[in-house]
DNA sequence: AATAAATTTTAGATTTGTCTAAATTTTATT
DNA sequence: AATAAAATTTAGACAAATCTAAAATTTATT
């Protein structure tokens, strides 16, 4: 069957707050989506006739295993479009979201299929969010604040906690990218800044809010 | 301003009406946009409530400036898709436009632009339609029908007329792509068919129907 | 436990793009 | 030129997705 871009919309929608909480509320669901409460409720009912969600009167909506599998479809296009946007179109970071939240309701499978080969069947998009695979299976990957990391160790960037534009330029200015390795120097406590060392290079010195918005995992170093 | 997916079919199909004849009938766009011809009659008045198309009652209706402008820019998106879908994601011909329909009506103008950029700003989509630059501008090549050619001349392939996978298939058995150059050595009164020479190679005949179907350009051999 | 506050749903309306059937206008034919 | 046929428009209806305002339900507070 084929869904609207609504549709496809309040689907997506339950899905990523369903990672908060696991039955949604209409009113979250309205926040999110940017419509009134009144509006949800129609269509939640709609999506109930059609099989995607659980839904039950004043206590709020869910998705069921066709809505889970249509949620990772959904979030799968909207994540290759992104790394095709950056990774091949040149796009930055902070400029891809709008056009893949069109990009994401175009309906074709060998689309997909052909675009995902292209890019090399990348897991994760440019802000460290795994792609899910033709299956709907997600790579796992840490994503600890690296703000609460132990000093000394290896660390890698894996996903930024943001899509600003504000951070990006931040990240270019400290040349951090995904991908990137640093470790922690040391911590102050006059403004909870840490310094790191990045690649190997010359210490830095970062802010609090920052160390906290990036994502890294430890890499073992054996 | 923004235009729905409706309105943007309504002005491509009023576009390529237009070539064939300057005022656009009701019945030939409601044939053309598969719906009824009071559906068309509803849209032409708002299309001319937009400012984008002149229209007289019972008469008919074709593009102003601004509905020109607007069709060139869809058909622009439409026909870099259809290259990107061919030369970079390796669709057949024959796939393309279903999904090049839906990929027309995503709005970026840096998406448009970058992705023109990343192909090498060709001129020609994959069946020899010229691709309007970021000004409308559409470059011109002559078309002439294979058929009608003078012999012993050099002719390149510029377009084909029909989109269809048996064409391309046939193509494929040929050896015959857009570019490809050939002469025509004879042709045969009995059922019309010619004798040609692709890329110099060993002769080969093709029908009536293939010959009318392909269309070439004279290449001054000096 | 009663009541106030917050949340959610229902009812009824609106917009967009479509439809069918009937009325109108144009074009073709006798 | 009158009339038949074809094309087009109008009128009224419908589905999808939304809205506002009022009613119903749940949750929190006194």
């Amino acid at each position: 069957m084929q869904y609207t871009i609504a549709e496809e919309n309040y689907i997506k929608s339950v899905y990523h707050l369903q990672q908060q909480s696991a039955l949604v509320a209409t009113n979250h669901l309205a926040e999110a989506l940017q419509t009134q409460p009144a509006s949800v409720t129609d269509m939640v009912k709609k999506l109930t006739s059609k099989k995607l969600v659980h839904y039950e009167r004043y206590k709020g909506v869910r998705l069921n295993a066709a809505g889970k599998r249509l949620a990772l479809q959904i979030i799968r296009k909207h994540r290759l479009w992104e790394y095709f946007l950056v990774n091949t179109l040149e796009f930055g970071w902070d400029e891809v979201h709008e056009v893949a939240e069109q990009l994401e309701h175009v309906s074709s499978t060998k689309l997909i299929e052909q675009l995902d080969r292209f890019l090399g069947y990348p897991r994760f998009d440019p802000h460290g969010d795994p792609i899910p695979d033709k299956q709907g299976k997600l790579a796992y990957q840490q994503r600890l604040p690296l703000l609460d990391q132990p000093h000394q160790k290896l660390l890698e960037i894996t996903a930024v906690g943001d899509e600003s534009p504000a951070l990006l330029e931040m990240l270019a200015h400290h040349q951090i990218q995904l991908g990137t390795r640093l470790c922690i120097l040391r911590s102050f406590n006059f403004d909870g800044s840490i310094e790191i060392s990045v690649a190997n290079q010359k210490p830095v010195t970062i802010s609090h809010h920052l160390a906290k918005t990036l994502l890294v995992k430890l890499i073992e170093n054996d």
